[in-house]
DNA sequence: TAGATTGTTAATCGATTAACAATC
DNA sequence: TAGATTGTTAATCGATTAACAATC
């Protein structure tokens, strides 16, 4: 169990597996091994089974694993099993957008506040959030206990913010913002660079033809 | 300049190298050593080199790199030298996020029609883009040139759409829905999976507890 | 020319896959 | 018990870093 040094690839796969064993659970399949596993994910059975014993035994010898308990247990390793109280900065289009979605989709995850900086938008309710106003970002954040803080303003402006996050205890930041944000080292970023993905596509199409 | 077998992680890193150089030529640089760009940019100097050299040799020995020169080459690897006609499935509102955002923020992309299966929706323009019935999407795609479509609605409709869309020849698909989409072997998807994202993210601050 | 910095090869490191003994 | 499949070690593969000769 020991979780110490696992790798960043490992981390990245972990979120594939909890989606493949959430299908086969509404599926009703009760065991698998990891060589259907691996038919259905397409990655090898090596793979699955190597990334999941760095967290335990999970499966049991001549039989595979069940699908519930290593739904669950993963869910568990991903921190799911309690719930994340996020705040988003920027009530534009991808914020809204984000606070709509991240709300239905996931549970583990809610989305407590908004904070803008638009006088037309503060004090409404955005897909059932209260906007606020973000100066009173640090005002809030000394009452509410926030785990997660979104970021989607533009660039300029989510530098700072990023710093006033980080200045009132964020340990965790989710950043939509077209830059690398300089934080602290107790502060981790998990970035959505939408451009450079974008970018990445338009590479690969390019290199196809 | 063989492109022909550039790894995925150095695909990874050119968008991010692209947003570099672009910041170093508003900010007027004209010039940049592999060593200055290290430290800016938080990675090695051998590995800027080294990504650099699969494409060829941008810079001069004893000078480095000419910024505006490996800007523009950067962008021409990436295919940006060139318009990417997208159209966009879905108007709720990752959509109409991602469709304000593509248009606005990266030159090289253009949104030409959005598809959509909500009556209330079809035939409104949404940021200027016409919203079509998903139902005409064959028509339309047979009538227009399109390089990328972008999935954005629900896993169980955007497996169905993915089919129609590599049915009608469409090479790239940039996919938001929680899914992965079982596509031809010419047909490129890039994913880009949000709640997997905010799932690492929710790992990474358990565990830096 | 001397100094700086690239281009490129060689060394290291890490991640993936293969193999198989352990065991249910 | 025999068959199946994991857990785990060893082998391979690929990516990163270090080193340095080439050269501007």
């Amino acid at each position: 169990m020991n979780e110490l040094n696992i790798s960043k690839a490992i981390i990245r796969r972990l979120p594939r597996y909890y989606r493949y064993l959430e299908e086969l659970k509404s599926e009703g399949v009760e065991r698998i091994s990891s060589g259907e596993l691996s038919e259905r994910m397409h990655v090898t059975a090596s793979q699955i089974r190597q990334d999941l014993n760095h967290f335990g035994g999970f499966g049991q010898q001549g039989y595979g694993y069940r699908v519930g308990y290593l739904y669950q247990e993963i869910g568990k390793i991903l921190g799911l099993d309690r719930v994340n109280r996020l705040i988003l900065i920027g009530a534009g289009s991808l914020g809204s957008a984000i606070a709509n979605y991240t709300n239905y989709r996931n549970r583990g995850f809610c989305i407590e506040a908004l904070f803008e900086k638009d006088p037309e938008k503060i004090g409404t309710r955005i897909h059932d959030i209260q906007v606020y106003n973000i100066d009173e970002l640090e005002e809030y954040l000394s009452k509410h206990p926030v785990d997660i803080a979104v970021i989607a303003i533009p660039k300029q402006e989510a530098v700072k913010v990023a710093k006033r996050l980080s200045d009132s205890g964020i340990r965790a930041i989710w950043n939509f913002a077209h830059t690398d944000l300089p934080v602290p080292d107790y502060v981790t970023v998990e970035n959505v660079h939408l451009s450079e993905s974008l970018m990445s596509l338009s590479y690969k199409l390019k290199s196809s033809k």
